[in-house]
RNA sequence: GGGCGGUUAGCUCAGUCGGUUAGAGCGUCUGCCUUACAAGCAGAAGGUCAUCCGUUCGAGCCGGAUACCGCCCACCA
């Protein structure tokens, strides 16, 4: 005797299990060939920052993607879901700095390795030390240890895609700096200098005084934060007076080079060409016209500061005025500000400029305003636009082909408003500043000849300068800039696959089929693959990008760790299962619309889980019961190859109602989830299958067919094969309902499969199949054939169903529960009364009903007791229980409301003539049929409630 | 300053082509430990689809306006 079944679903004692054994059988590495009519799919992951912990947004994505690439797999492609991680620059670097500065304060401060957590300020002490340590320890030591903590920690991700069960070709892992990715990078880099794309120049960029590196325009966060407006006068140099001009950061005043106004502006027609004096400071700057000012602003005079506006930094070109940089790269105020403050920090210099402005009565007036500042995506701190010289790439060649194959459909973006979002910052794209400060990435592949000044640009280390001939390469400078890191995820769909070798990976799998990723990253990384892709394999890099909602909290706040309010993935996972997780996530994945997502909502679908797991528990312990020859020819009738599968339901005569029933809504269920996951309609697709096996497999179709089931396994062999169970077997020997429940079972635990990877295997395992197959996600994931549609079966079966709801319905509300009553069915329509008879024993055992008897004569209308079923039938329960003739009214009252409101408009339909003429015959019909029933449910209704109301 | 989205049951959300009586999960209430499952089963209650106007034979759905909430983009000091 073999062990019990648990009772209750333990997803720990199977999941770990199954998530090792994918990845030693190594089973979701695709076909090394590709065969006719076996098309490939190709997903190549968004990669996951080595710095990252797994999220809850990552666990969305990652079961989405899952979720459609074991469904693509089901369905017979070549499926390739190629993982990988991705190197982020900025990010890996300061929590090495942080690591760093932590174990030197630790050591001077001789608490060994203990230093206390304390908050952000300990943090920001950390990284400022770590930075001084990084610089004295050099750059290759420092590279070395972030390997070393790759190392260490870098397998996060990965531990956790495997505990999630996403069917990677881990074979096939990659990182943004392998070195064959590395390589990849310097060609793209050299390819789009050759071709002029890339070039260095100085401008202002956002620096990030924190992190020490420039950051492009979408690494800046703006916030609206309360501010002032200082209004400071600007002296004339003749002593006539002054101009005044508002600014939000008056330490930037100390760099003023020029006051501008509006050319139109009536109030400064006088000032225009004059002088005025920069106060603290005593700089002698002209008063300019610049159609940039807005007159109907503060004082509609501005003040310009060439060197940290890049506003300003304009003007300053157009009418060539100096530039003076006041604040540096450590956010410090220059020598050039001014002797008392030189070295000031700027916050602290702009409290010293306003009191000192105050004190010589050059501060007019101040303002509250609310100013937008841009910070750091990563450190949060204020960036600076500071004149800096750094590397940069031309977009406008590279984003005219993007727009064209979005706009064509080539990328398919969906939902389509996305699409709208793409172009709209595709068409005002800006040249993106590619490089970095940084010592963590991939280093730009230039050196500068110092004896000549020449730029070598090159894909190995010049042996000597070109130009002037330095044969040794002595005077050859390496750049010190590293690459953003987006410049290298750009390339990720290609250089995956080899790039820039002609391998057969790329051959075969590119483009990617497929493309998921959240909006947060639709520019920093979408649309640069999309343009490098096309610039470099002169095809897409995806067909279709779809893009996925965010997960919010169950108030529908964002998850963050300074609000308390993040779900841990693996926390809820170990609490909770997998597939549950999996399985709330899919189900809550309406397309554009964020997820509100809770314990509570994971918990009620590991109860899902659970249900499975005893539909399961079910059948096989019965199963276990059968005599051996049976269980053979069970296991040779789920065999696909047998020849038997659904099509041996060719012939439906020799199937019970509830069998065709079944079939036929199987296939329906397949069609509709092959619709629905088709347009990544995921909520959609689980909840009809989390309703097909849960409110019609177990409620009706395993309830129905129960005691045939437990009949059959608890006799003997021999009297097996006899009976109606037999009979009806598609090869005459095993029983028709064994075979035909495990067969439902089997593919509901197929469609169920892409979503619940865990609980599907390991039931599927364990049912007798005949040949030992390694995975259920390697079978289709339809097994049902188009010929068991039967229009029939589901009509008469809902025929049934709605007897036996309202039976139930009628003991419920007559306080019957407990009993069995016997009970009257009395139809018009001979053919349903037919399908009652022959169905009596399940009606009343579903039904909890004692017995039943038939008549086709409708029973006079008030019958007490009588419970209206459908048009052509109603039913009649006979009971000892005293009737409760308040109840019944009451009840009677409700109904008459109802009805009477329906009625009347069905009839204000029927009575309109605009209607009738306009309106679709079928509608028109429906609304007549649905006017008749009414009507008689009306009659029945006001004689019942004169009857009551007589009766008592 | 532009652009986008949302408002449906106590809560969280579905609702594709405009078509009969607007659905689900959770929660609530009633009755059941019925031999797969109490993480279960059988029932019930609960909605002016934010508001107004329009288009239409017919509107939760289409158009317009309003209110509230949210998001994105943008170099207005």
């Amino acid at each position: 005797m073999e062990a019990e079944i648990p009772k209750v679903y333990a997803p720990e004692a199977i999941e770990p299990r199954w998530a090792r054994a994918w990845i030693e059988e190594k089973l979701y590495r695709p076909a090394d060939d590709d065969a006719p009519g076996r098309p490939n799919f190709c997903l190549t992951i968004p990669p996951p920052n080595i710095t990252g912990v797994l999220h809850m947004g990552h666990m969305l994505e990652h079961t989405e993607i899952d979720i459609l690439m074991r469904w693509h797999r089901m369905r017979g492609e070549n499926v390739l879901w190629l993982p990988g991680t991705d190197h982020a620059a900025i990010a890996t670097q300061m929590i090495v700095e942080r690591e760093l500065g932590r174990e030197a304060l630790a050591k001077r401060s001789g608490l060994a390795e203990q230093v206390e957590d304390g908050g952000p300020q300990s943090k920001a002490a950390w990284q400022r030390e770590g930075q001084r340590v990084r610089l004295a320890m050099g750059r290759e030591a420092f590279i070395e240890r972030c390997w070393k903590w790759k190392e260490e920690n870098g397998g996060t991700i990965r531990r956790q895609m495997e505990r999630l069960g996403a069917s990677v070709d881990w074979t096939r892992d990659r990182f943004t700096m392998d070195a064959a990715y590395t390589r990849a990078v310097v060609e793209v880099f050299v390819r789009l200098y050759e071709k002029g794309l890339i070039y260095r120049g100085q401008y202002i960029v956002n620096w990030c005084p924190d992190c020490g590196t420039a950051v492009s325009d979408l690494e800046v966060i703006h916030e609206d934060r309360p501010g002032h407006l200082w209004y400071i006068r600007y002296p004339f140099v003749d002593g006539s007076g002054y101009v005044t001009v508002a600014t939000t950061r008056p330490e930037t005043m100390l760099g003023d080079t020029a006051v501008a106004v509006n050319p139109a502006d009536e109030r400064y027609r006088d000032a225009v060409g004059r002088n005025v004096v920069v106060p603290l400071v005593d700089r002698v700057v002209p008063v300019i016209a610049d159609d940039f000012v807005d007159p109907k602003f503060g004082t509609g005079a501005v003040k310009v500061t060439p060197a940290h506006d890049p506003n300003d930094y304009a003007i300053a070109e157009r009418h060539h005025l100096p530039r003076v940089t006041v604040i540096d790269e450590h956010a410090r105020m220059t020598g050039d500000a001014g002797e008392a403050y030189c070295g000031l920090d700027r916050f602290k210099a702009r409290e010293k400029v306003v009191h000192d402005l105050t004190q010589r009565g050059l501060l007019e007036r101040t303002e509250s305003y609310a100013l937008s500042v841009g910070t750091c995506q990563r450190s949060k701190t204020v960036v600076e636009p500071l004149l800096s010289t750094q590397w940069f790439l031309k977009m406008q060649p590279l984003a005219e082909p993007a727009i064209r194959v979005v706009e064509d459909g080539r990328v398919r973006i969906v939902p389509e408003n996305y699409k709208k979002i793409y172009l709209d910052w595709m068409y005002r794209i800006h040249d993106w500043c590619i490089s970095r400060q940084l010592w963590w990435g991939h280093r730009i592949p230039v050196w500068t000849c110092d004896s000549c000044g020449e730029i070598i640009v090159a894909r190995e280390t010049p042996s000597g300068c070109p130009k002037c001939g330095d044969v040794a390469g002595a005077s050859l400078r390496p750049e010190t800039d590293t690459l953003d890191t987006w410049f290298s995820s750009g390339l990720w769909p290609f250089a995956t696959l080899g790039w820039p070798e002609e391998t057969l990976d790329l051959k075969r799998f590119y483009p990617d089929d497929l493309m998921i990723m959240g909006f947060d990253i639709l520019f920093f990384w979408g649309a640069r693959m999309i343009m490098l892709g096309l610039e470099f394999m002169h095809e897409v890099p995806f067909r279709e990008l779809y893009i996925h909602a965010l997960v919010r909290d169950a108030e529908r706040q964002k998850m963050s760790k300074t609000k308390g309010n993040v779900l841990d993935p693996l926390e809820v996972t170990e609490k909770y299962g997998t597939d549950a997780v999996r399985f709330a996530l899919a189900i809550s994945a309406a397309p554009g619309t964020d997820i509100a997502f809770s314990e509570e909502k994971v918990d009620s679908y590991r109860a899902f889980a659970n249900k499975i797991w005893n539909a399961g528990r079910f059948i096989l312990m019965n199963l276990r019961k059968l005599p051996e020859p049976m269980k053979d020819q069970l296991a040779a009738g789920l065999e696909p190859a047998a020849g038997l599968g659904f099509d041996a339901v060719a012939a439906p005569e020799r199937l019970a109602l509830a069998d065709r029933w079944i079939f036929s809504r199987l296939l329906t269920v397949t069609r509709e989830m092959n619709e629905a996951l088709a347009n990544f309609r995921f909520h959609e697709a689980a909840y009809t299958i989390y309703h097909f096996f849960w409110h019609e497999f177990c409620d009706w179709y395993v309830e129905w067919v129960k005691p045939e089931i437990t009949k059959t396994a608890e006799e003997d062999g021999p009297s097996l094969r006899s009976g109606q169970a037999l009979s009806a077997a598609p090869d005459d020997k095993a029983p028709a309902a064994w075979l035909n429940l495990t067969r439902v079972f089997e593919a509901a635990l197929h469609l169920l499969h892409p979503f619940m990877p865990f609980i599907t295997e390991e039931l599927w395992h364990q049912l007798p199949h005949a040949e030992r197959r390694p995975s259920i996600s390697l079978q289709s994931f339809s097994l049902v054939s188009d010929r068991v549609s039967d229009p029939v079966a589901e009509r008469e079966f809902q025929t049934l169903q709605e007897l036996i709801v309202a039976a139930r319905n009628a003991k419920a509300e007559m306080g019957l529960q407990t009993q069995r009553p016997s009970a009257q069915v009395a139809c018009e329509k001979p053919h349903d009364l037919e399908l009652f008879r022959i169905h009596q024993e399940t009606i009343l055992r579903l039904a909890g009903l004692e017995a039943l008897n038939f008549t086709s004569e409708r029973p006079a209308a008030g019958t007490p007791d009588l419970r209206h079923v459908s048009a052509s039938t109603d039913l009649r329960l006979f009971h000892e229980a005293k009737i409760d003739h308040h109840a019944e009214r009451q009840r009677s009252e409700r109904d008459k409301e109802k009805i009477e409101k329906a009625l009347a408009s069905a009839k204000a339909q029927l009575e309109n003539r605009a209607f009738l003429s306009r309106a679709p015959r079928d509608v028109v019909r429906g609304v007549e049929h649905r006017h008749a029933e009414l009507s008689e449910q009306y009659r029945k209704v006001v004689e019942a409630l004169r009857r009551l109301g007589s009766g008592e």
